[in-house]
DNA sequence: CGGAGAGTTGAACCGCGTCAACCCACGTGG
DNA sequence: CCACGTGGGTTGACGCGGTTCAACTCTCCG
């Protein structure tokens, strides 16, 4: 019933509750308002009053902050299904940026709009603070990551992660998934520079577990990967519809 | 009007809405079902299923996350006022634990309470939505931290980021706060180990920068640590109430 | 009086950053 | 058509920031 005709954001939020067609119907209307974005152009810049938010239905994004001394550290990616900005909404001023990486299409929610979905279906709101919730979880798991794990350890992590995310929206699998990113976007996510970056790619592919070449992330020791990051997906809390 | 008096998530949530009578009354409601916890003894572990959220009326907390080789990392400190657990009320694990560094008081809040109060005075709602964004920024100035920042920045950036926070709720100023850390905290926050923030404390005191001693933090030089730390507080978004 | 927790310091080591080449694929303009 | 620039990727040499190991101190507390 929830398949590839649906939007990439009712796929994610099916994996919390079963939605009713009252909630489907709900859930499409806030694609309303339609935008595009090109490639490597900011849509919010850090410093900027309060936006509206978005939901991404294709490409992908990175969130990211700039420091006064040039490096940048990027926050987390948004791929199709994902928020973008929500938090930016009730702080005064945007914290960070939003580029994205390749082109994309994304709908614009404002904050009435989605008071008023909350307000019709309150299980829609909580599969929404859901979302959130979970993407929070994800800047945490981050955080742990950058603290406490080497580059080998971080890198496996990061990609298991992202390959999870992108499954949950038929984009990814244990095989492999499609990534856009360069090895500067690698290093500005895992707080490494670009040459380590390289160097432990490369490592990973020598030992038989992964290759990130060409726009393709290929798995070739799933189990040996998620060993050596110490992986648990619990964080990300999708093994499928709790409320039914 | 606001005073000391009040609970500390008052004077907090004060800073960014001017509160009527009856929200004031509505919030003083919130801290029914008063718990004591003894510091040390973990109050919520990672994995346990949903629990309630409380609010920290008195003492420290640390958020934390454990990892399979025994290191662990520190996610946040909660300090009184801040809100604890908000987000695994709805993940369906909580995914870190919470250890009182020092005995605590804090209230108990259901959520049903919490809905309940929000249906009452929207504005309320809006702004401990605004509190639980503030926590997720601080976070993601925290992953830059680690990131990006090197070890003195970071600490300094830490020291200052908690002044700030305490002095949101009467418990510092830019002399300095009592702080119950120890070195060990700061090593498990910042990403260091214990023997290197010792030795960053000792820079930083011998630059006249900071003490950190006996429990209690002091700033010689504010404006020389901020210029370290590259602090600029926007993130905490208190410059006062914008709500009238 | 003994032990545990916190802090302090030195010495040796190493993960990762920096610098500097060099490669290839692509696009652009003369 | 080639000439050139630009962005991404790759690799080696070298050095620094921070870890690790180990020893020692002080204070508190039973």
């Amino acid at each position: 019933m929830i398949s590839a005709e649906h939007s990439p954001l009712t796929r994610k939020l099916s994996a919390f509750v079963a939605l009713s067609e009252v909630e489907l119907a709900v859930l499409e209307r806030l694609h309303q308002r339609r935008r595009s974005f090109i490639a490597g152009r900011d849509m919010v810049h850090q410093g900027q009053s309060a936006q509206a938010a978005y939901i991404l239905s294709s490409g992908w994004v990175c969130s990211y902050k700039l420091q006064a001394d040039g490096t940048r550290q990027i926050v987390d990616f948004q791929v199709p299904g994902d928020f973008l900005g929500l938090r930016s909404v009730l702080l005064r001023t945007s914290d960070h940026s939003f580029e994205p990486i390749v082109d994309i299409e994304a709908s614009e929610v404002l904050a009435s709009d989605l008071l008023d979905a909350f307000a019709r279906t309150p299980r829609l709101a909580t599969a929404i603070l859901w979302a959130a919730s979970r993407d929070e979880a994800m800047v945490v798991e981050h955080l742990v990551g950058i603290g406490r794990r080497d580059a080998d350890a971080r890198m496996a992590h990061f990609l298991l992660e992202l390959g999870s995310r992108l499954s949950l929206v038929g984009l990814g699998s244990r095989e492999g998934f499609d990534c856009p990113l360069t090895q500067y976007h690698l290093a500005d996510t895992l707080g490494l520079s670009a040459v380590h970056v390289n160097r432990v790619l490369r490592q990973l592919r020598e030992s038989g577990l992964v290759t990130f070449r060409d726009g393709r992330v290929t798995f070739h020791d799933y189990g040996g990967l998620v060993n050596l990051a110490e992986f648990d997906p619990a964080y990300l809390d999708q093994t499928g519809p709790l409320l039914k």
